[in-house]
DNA sequence: TATTGTTATACTCTATAACTATA
DNA sequence: TATAGTTATAGAGTATAACAATA
């Protein structure tokens, strides 16, 4: 076997290892919720469904920064295992009024569980106070400027 | 328009606001090294060939992280901008040893600094040391371990 | 038998655009 | 005209598996 080769010069930057921790991080946690029958983005989006409840599609896909069209898939996923539910809103029978159901929410709370453990394994060579810390500055990063 | 909706419960995981994070960066990165003719992941080819002269196919995935087959599409795309070659290695007839040339050095010079100049803008709400606190972070969530 | 590079294929994720029904 | 949800489609990006040449 040849040497090592290195990639120190992408180290130098930020994105670089971003993308590989990125990767790493999803796919164990994709490991970590497939015994729930959950992928990540159907996690998420039971996450702010239950957050927000009554909320439209079109709202969950602005939260989850992704299209309408993405998020049809997931509630339809979500509302196949009855773990959320699509009600019709008086007054405006366009849209869907999104909510959890009780097996969605006793789903939900096991899932934030499964996911508290995968991040403690897989941040464990950072101490409590770091892990805070990345937390804090990619959140600062990713702010959600306030749309007029 | 309706009340924003919120991700809170979400924010609390350092992976979701990793993921955000990655997927913004991934983005301006792709649009700033565009006008270069280079993708995310042929700048980090290029940047890794440079950086290892004369390594293999096989070596580049391992250091990337991607499969072999990968990696043919990614060479082949820098060998045809005729930014790398592939050498013929004496001793084994089965591998290439890819080296940079010299429009691929130049190219890379230029694609570093205009690396740097999208991570300045992105990470514009960080301080330096900030900066330099979450590449840390990352650098060892993401160790590679070496193998035996 | 194992390894390098290659090809073909498939899968996941997501965006775009066109459509419908409502407003 | 505009909006919510839907559908169909296409494009990245990547993995898997099978193959030829070579070791």
């Amino acid at each position: 076997m040849a040497h090592e080769m290195t990639d120190l010069n992408l180290r130098q930057f930020a994105g670089y290892n971003l993308k590989r921790v990125y990767l790493l991080v999803h796919a164990d946690l994709m490991k970590s919720l497939e015994p729930l029958g959950l992928r990540t983005m159907t996690f998420s989006a039971l996450n702010v469904v239950a957050e927000n409840p009554n909320l439209t599609q079109s709202q969950l896909a602005q939260t989850l920064k992704i299209e309408r069209s993405g998020v049809v898939v997931l509630v339809d996923e979500l509302e196949n295992t009855d773990l959320i539910s699509r009600n019709r809103v008086e007054g405006d029978r366009r849209s869907y009024a999104l909510h959890t159901t009780p097996e969605g929410a006793a789903l939900l709370a096991k899932a934030n569980q499964v996911v508290h453990a995968h991040e403690d394994k897989i941040f464990s060579d950072l101490s409590q106070n770091e892990r805070d810390t990345l937390r804090g500055l990619l959140g600062r990063i990713d702010t959600p400027k306030t749309q007029t």
